[in-house]
RNA sequence: GCGACGGUCGUCCAGUUUGGUCUAGGACAUCAGAUUGCCAAUCUGGUAACCCGGGUUCAAAUCCCGGCCGUCGCACCA
């Protein structure tokens, strides 16, 4: 019954979630994907979600930065530097190697992986090192660097597709901690593309080129990082953490007590994200936050939480979640050579603040929630319900003359009418009522209005629910309210 | 990026071994009409594909070469 990755892709497919970029062109590179008109849809609820189950609910504040960047907040970043792996190739056979590890590996020698391509060769050449594959002789090395790199102006001027939307905030840290009248803890948002030029991209919409992220910085002032009142909010949240074999289920508050989890701020927005992922249908009881192990960690990271979901192909990483310490302040502050210490009014004191960030992956949740979500019902001739929340279903409602004539279907066109601007509805009048409940439930319609006979009697209409089959009947001029509760995100 | 395998209607599959009978077949989906009138009904008709480029040949979906894409493994993964 659970779903394969297979079956979410055929669905994906056929009703139009997602599929390749460029397709018509044999050219077309991997690692990109578009979003169809259900598909988007749905993203776009999800965002909407996350605003209100996150940025709203702790008061964070939300941007919108541009996707192409400049050289210097690189620099600053690390990504220069960080985010290059040194390569060699085999001249003979083509191969490639990672030639930090592959040095390291042979002769025991530490390399930086940031060593210089110079370095890098001697190492080769003093130990003679080889092609394991072909025993050929080793080329040239080079670096390759997974953001894409663009020439802006007619001077081509180095810069850079961001790899990660958090940058821009940052950048941007200082400006808005005045002008919006910033107090610690701050939480930054923002949702947006990213671009990272993978080497191998795969699994459809799981490891992209071109991906939407969703970031929140949290800006905090690391020596009251348990002085957090809204923690009371959340203290009885379950958070089920990992060392990546067995989990264990412990409130926010048993977490911190038992030294699981490092501190109320942190715990906090764990607890927040268990929250917020619970309502986006995923089933939460097939989720952990993994504590990464130190090799694992990101360059910036000093504590590391994954959260992760299991679905039919392992875990999946959904979110990031990184205490990053003032390592992207302090390096956009050298570089830049601008102060980005403010003033923390509760201590009045001038401090340079730490950084915990929420990084999600809105493309992979998006599978998960489909794949979480999809559903066989053995009982009703197999059909496949998509048992979305309806605040995130891509229709929520279906519009049905239960046949086309004595007027039914001017009167299904004026309920159309009614409801159309305020809810997406789909309209539809063809084949059988069966087939066309299946097509609804299969992108996961939750409601479909049904006109009857008795429509034109007593303006009533049936409601039939997808997941239960059930139908009730209610006044047309009810059906409004109706919906609008259904919205409701519970 | 390396290796193995693969790529035919929207989806899944047949056809490739042994080149011709393939102006490419089926199922599901989809569209139109008829019929029915509350759970994928039936009938009729239709739309729709050989990944791209080159080569071999009288003749290529089929054989060869290159590219692109996909799956898996390795590696990588913010």
């Amino acid at each position: 019954m659970a779903a394969s990755y297979d079956e979410v892709m055929k669905l994906a497919l056929e009703r139009g979630f997602y599929f390749p970029s460029c397709e018509i062109y044999s050219d077309a590179p991997a690692g990109f994907w578009e979003y169809g008109p259900t598909g988007v849809n749905m993203k776009n609820k999800f965002i909407e979600l996350w605003r209100r189950e996150l940025v709203r609910r702790d008061g964070m504040l939300e941007i919108d930065g541009c996707q192409i960047m400049s050289k210097s907040v690189f620099v600053a970043s690390g990504h220069i530097g960080n985010f290059t792996d040194p390569v060699v190739k085999c001249t003979k056979c083509g191969s490639s190697f990672r030639a930090d590890r592959f040095i390291t590996e042979k002769t025991g020698e530490s390399v930086l992986e940031r060593a210089a391509e110079q370095e890098i060769k001697a190492l080769i050449k003093k130990h003679d090192l080889r092609c394991p594959n072909c025993n050929g002789e080793f080329g040239e090395v080079s670096k390759f660097n997974m953001m894409f790199r663009i020439g802006i102006g007619p001077a081509a001027e180095e810069a850079y597709l961001r790899p990660e939307t958090c940058q821009t905030i940052f950048v941007d840290f200082a400006r808005l901690f005045k002008t919006m009248r910033g107090r610690l803890p701050l939480g930054i948002a923002q949702v947006g593309k990213s671009f990272r030029n993978e080497i191998a991209p795969r699994q459809s919409l799981l490891r992209l080129r071109e991906f939407y992220q969703a970031e929140i910085e949290v800006f905090c002032n690391p020596d009251r990082l348990n002085e957090m009142p809204k923690f009371e909010e959340v203290k009885n949240t379950v958070l089920r953490l990992s060392d990546g074999s067995s989990i264990i289920e412990v409130t926010a508050e048993e977490a911190i007590s038992k030294g699981l989890t490092p501190n109320k701020l942190i715990t906090y927005y764990l607890a927040l994200l268990v929250e917020f992922y619970d309502k986006t249908g995923i089933d939460v009881k097939r989720s952990r936050f993994r504590n990464l192990s130190v090799d694992e960690k990101a360059f910036y990271a000093s504590v590391a939480f994954d959260f992760e979901v299991e679905t039919s192909i392992g875990w999946l990483e959904l979110v990031a979640c990184n205490y990053r310490s003032d390592y992207d302040l302090k390096g956009h502050a050298i570089t830049s050579k601008q102060n980005l210490e403010v003033l923390d009014s509760a201590t009045q004191s001038k401090v340079l603040p730490h950084v915990f960030e929420l990084s999600m992956g809105i493309d992979r949740s998006i599978y998960a929630i489909l794949e979480h979500c999809y559903y066989e019902d053995k009982q009703h001739d197999d059909r496949v319900v998509l048992r979305i929340k309806p605040y995130l279903a891509p229709i929520l409602v279906g519009i049905l003359p239960l046949m086309t004539k004595d007027g039914l279907d001017q009167k299904a066109h004026q309920i159309n009418s009614a409801l159309k601007y305020d809810f997406d509805i789909f309209y539809d009048e063809s084949g059988s009522i069966g087939r066309r409940y299946r097509r609804l439930e299969e992108i996961g319609t939750p409601f479909a209005i049904t006109i009857d006979k008795a429509t034109m009697q007593d303006d009533t209409v049936t409601i039939r629910h997808r997941d239960t089959m059930q139908q009730e009947r209610i006044n047309i001029s009810d059906l409004h309210q109706y919906l609008h509760r259904a919205l409701g995100v519970r």
